[in-house]
DNA sequence: CATGAATGAGTCTTCATTCAT
DNA sequence: CATGAATGAAGACTCATTCAT
């Protein structure tokens, strides 16, 4: 991740970051609107109030957007999650609450979740490795809780890592369904979702004492 | 559908028909490939074997070639849906039907169905409600097996609307986040995912003897 | 040769030929007195009244103008060269013919050969070799005009392909040269580079029977 | 010479001339391998190690550095070679020194020279008119050694001028077409460019006793 | 109906140079 | 004296679309 850094002709780090932050929040508002191959780097640059000149000394090729925009997402993505569950034991509620914490991230980043599945394939091999990379790390995250759930006898699961690859999947309605899911509120499709998924993973809604 | 179709110079419906069919042949592999933006019009016209110009006879816009390929593929879902759940009346069976048949439709059109994901956002506003109008009904077909189900008291939905989104779009895992699924058979996911639905909708266990 | 042939996606060969013939003019006199990376793609496609996409319709890269210009010169020179001589079998006059023609060509080509000193590493390592290897073919003409010349004891030279690579080169002087050269006129030169070069490997001016 | 000085902004003349030299070294190797558009001024900095706004403190215009180059070469070209003839009396043996000295400062400077041709072009009008100016100050060299030969009738020579031009023209196939030389050492062109020329002005033999 | 040459607006990207610190 | 961030004009190249044949 740190490796395959952006290389910018800028040295200074903070300006970089500041910078990148910058660059990142215009870009995500024009890919959103545009999608990233209608939006033209001159654009980006005057959204950023920098000169074209001046944005590509902290970028290199405009696929440098892009990754830097995802790199953003995903961290985010991971910080929450695992602020998410911290701390919880009890495997049906950490699955709640990851659900809920995904859903909620889902919901604050749709425009990016929606960047994520238009246009990662804009990235090039070597950027999509890292996107499916950090994926893997997030679908970890719910095949842990199914697994530990499983082990205690809360959950049935045939397979925990195919589940959670489903799991975390079906969140991304939310941002990418949108269209069709207008007339619901977060709290519904939360609602809804985790009913579904407690109910589909053979944990009862009311917390009775595991018996088998 | 019929008054937003593709306008044509050529007015022989049969060529049109043929020519069409070629293109969008042509179009699928290389869009798979390269995406939308990617792809030029020329090497379209190569892959066809047309000329430019005859292609243009055939098309008004390069965007009219996405068109048509959306037409395509939506025909054929919806038709491959009705034929797998005809004739089948109860609610548990019909279900499990109508998953199976659009998870294999899915699984012989993944191109198609990434496509639909990535670059629908290409066909412009109007393009783009002829794609929801056919998702929504779509999305009715689920609703109302879910519905049948609710009413008969096999199924439990506090929002068959909403679940019937939330399924179709679980279905789309397999063609969407294949890089991270293939490990797995179809056979596999549908059943990992056929029982996380019906147990998830309170429809316990297969038609199968009920072990355990 | 053949096989590096610039490709184009005009396909009519006439036309590109035609062309070809149209742009390598144009681009002759804005890299003589420019340069060629001071001329820019756009003043050559105006130069040459096309479009700039139709001027890329019949090259590749900016680099293959230059190629082409090579290849036209180059196989003007050999020709040239080789009609020079024909015919003629002493030595000496075969010598004297060989050196008139190359320096005639050398006049009329001036800015050629000056593009061709100046410019010719713009070609890339590949277009280079195919240079040198014409030029070997070049240098080859001279060599074996001079070993003839020793065989039958005319001419006196420890090496001649060296001696050649030398006399070759030695005939650029006048278009490289020339701004120190203003005073004199092609005969003048030709007149005294002869006699240098014939007294320099041991023919007398006049020809006497070939004692030793 | 010294009115064309390039103009800095930094006053100290011997830090001044130290850059200038730090600056040489560093845009040569880079000029050699590249050319001189193909090198930016921010990679000329980099390789002499010094900020590109301080680098831009000791010249004008990216031209400016390769005014500079073209001065060191030539000062150190006349140098060498009024050195290897001082003394020398007698016209044969002058000739042969100057002939080997410049051949030797040549070989020593083969990057220099190629630069010379190549690119001098770029230097401008008035730059031009430098270098010829010096050039001709070297062709002089030449031909005072050639006219002096002359008149104590020990060389023949039409127009003493001309050949000068001539014989310091041809010592630059060593730098200019290496490629095609790969294959001899610098004694022995120097041996044969050496009997050339002076068989080529009715010099017989070397100093050496005349074998045969 | 078929063809493909022509077009120029628009794209990404580079780079010499300046100037505030 | 030294630094390097900022700039925008300019460059090479692409591509959807048209139209004469």
């Amino acid at each position: 991740m740190n490796r395959n850094a952006v290389e910018t002709i800028v040295k200074d780090p903070a300006l970089v970051d500041r910078r990148h932050a910058q660059i990142c929040e215009a870009a995500l508002k024009l890919f959103s609107r545009k999608g990233f191959h209608q939006t033209s780097v001159r654009e980006i640059a005057e959204a950023t109030g920098l000169g074209i000149g001046t944005l590509y000394s902290y970028i290199q090729t405009k696929e440098d957007i892009l990754t830097l925009l995802y790199r953003r997402i995903l961290a985010t993505f991971e910080a929450r999650m695992r602020e998410a569950t911290r701390g919880i034991q009890e495997p049906r509620m950490q699955f709640q609450a990851a659900l809920e914490a995904t859903l909620r991230v889902y919901d604050e980043y749709r425009d990016e979740v929606l960047l994520l599945y238009r246009e990662s394939h804009a990235v090039g091999r070597q950027g999509l490795e890292a996107l499916f990379e950090v994926d893997r790390t997030y679908v970890g995250c719910f095949r842990e809780i199914l697994e530990r759930g499983v082990r205690c006898g809360q959950f049935r699961a045939a397979d925990p890592q195919l589940l959670a690859v489903c799991i975390l999947f079906l969140c991304a309605v939310w941002p990418l369904k949108r269209w069709n899911l207008k007339q619901y509120t977060l709290e519904t499709l939360t609602q809804a979702v985790a009913t579904l998924l407690l109910e589909g993973v053979g944990a009862r809604a009311a917390p009775r004492p595991a018996g088998q």
